[in-house]
DNA sequence: TGTACATCAGTGAACGCGCGTTCACTGATGTAC
DNA sequence: TGTACATCAGTGAACGCGCGTTCACTGATGTAC
């Protein structure tokens, strides 16, 4: 009982998160998303309240959980470019291991992040957290922690965006190590 | 006579344009922009087609515009250093100067590229021609072109972004030679 | 100058449609005696 | 074992709503004689 319900809200949430990554949250209905589960419209409503509660518990259970992981890569003390290393490798590796969530995410928080309930940090926040310290304990030269925030998001981000116009081949980790040298020359 | 309808149609571009770029093309009704014009509904349809139709007339029009001054901007010889910095100046001016359009534009191109009929090179082919050539003539190290394209893009799109958000303070223009240098330092 | 007509920007009201959502109902399964 | 009932996942059909779009009409302006 616990099992098939469970079992049918994650088919739901598998599904609609594949499609709102491809096509965007409002050109995907909830008859597209039923058809894509094999169910019912009025059956996912068994499930969700509504097609916003549906969008908004992805989010936060997906930014909830990209918060909960940063955190933890740079936890651990040591110098700015090991730490760095492991935060890049990390976004890296949740990019390619679902890359519909990883596209989700970035494409609704604009929306949902108002709404969103998190007590956790954002991922830029956690990253600003880090080149703060890297500059206070002069790791980095005296810089704009922010403009450097800025900088290294969009080292990340660009190449995963070009991953997903085809213009870079998959798997973004294979490009990890090329990204954060050019993390750390750019904060240098 | 054409004073009159080209202003009102200018009119027309210029709320739906603020009205795209801060909510979004789907959550901008037709009611809104007929409202945001002090015009009726029909009305806008004796200036487009539909509201596709404007949506798409946007997009090529600032399209087309980015893409003739970014190859302007770089046509001059000189060395990779000068023709970047050209570069990203005028990117950051664009983005100064309408930052709707620059948001609009940057928010729908994955929807309007498809449909739109650009002769034109897009903003990116133009930045990787220039990568490549600094590539060929040695004036930055051989690495894969499209990757340092990548890396350079991210470093102007996510400043901007920043400012967007209120993380960074406008107008971008203030920290261009700060992003040249880092997508120097980032390429080399 | 006055009258009759053509033009045309602009509009109120209505259209059909697909959306998210609700509801009355079904039918298979489990339980009690 | 057979019968009566409770449960509940699941559905077909309908709901109201707001959307983009169309249409018949208005009323101000220009022109002809």
């Amino acid at each position: 009982m616990a099992d098939k319900s469970g079992g049918k809200r994650d088919t739901i949430k598998t599904q609609a998160l594949l499609l709102f990554a491809r096509h965007g949250v409002d050109a995907v209905s909830v008859q597209d998303i039923a058809t894509a589960c094999e169910m019912s419209k009025p059956n996912l409503y068994a499930h969700f309240r509504s097609k916003d509660a549906l969008i908004l518990a992805l989010f936060e259970e997906g930014y909830r959980d990209y918060g909960h992981q940063m955190t933890a890569a740079i936890a651990a003390p040591g110098p700015f470019p090991a730490r760095l290393d492991r935060l890049v490798r990390l976004i890296c590796h949740l990019h390619d291991a679902d890359s519909p969530r990883f596209r989700f995410i970035l494409m609704t928080q604009h929306a949902n992040l108002p709404t969103a309930e998190l007590g956790e940090a954002n991922p830029i926040d956690i990253l600003l957290a880090l080149v703060t310290e890297a500059v206070a304990s002069g790791e980095i030269p005296a810089r704009d922690p922010t403009l450097v925030t800025a900088l290294i998001t969009g080292l990340v981000i660009q190449p995963a965006t070009f991953i997903q116009y085809g213009r870079l081949p998959a798997p973004l980790t294979s490009l990890a190590a090329d990204i954060t040298a050019a993390c750390l020359r750019a904060a240098t």
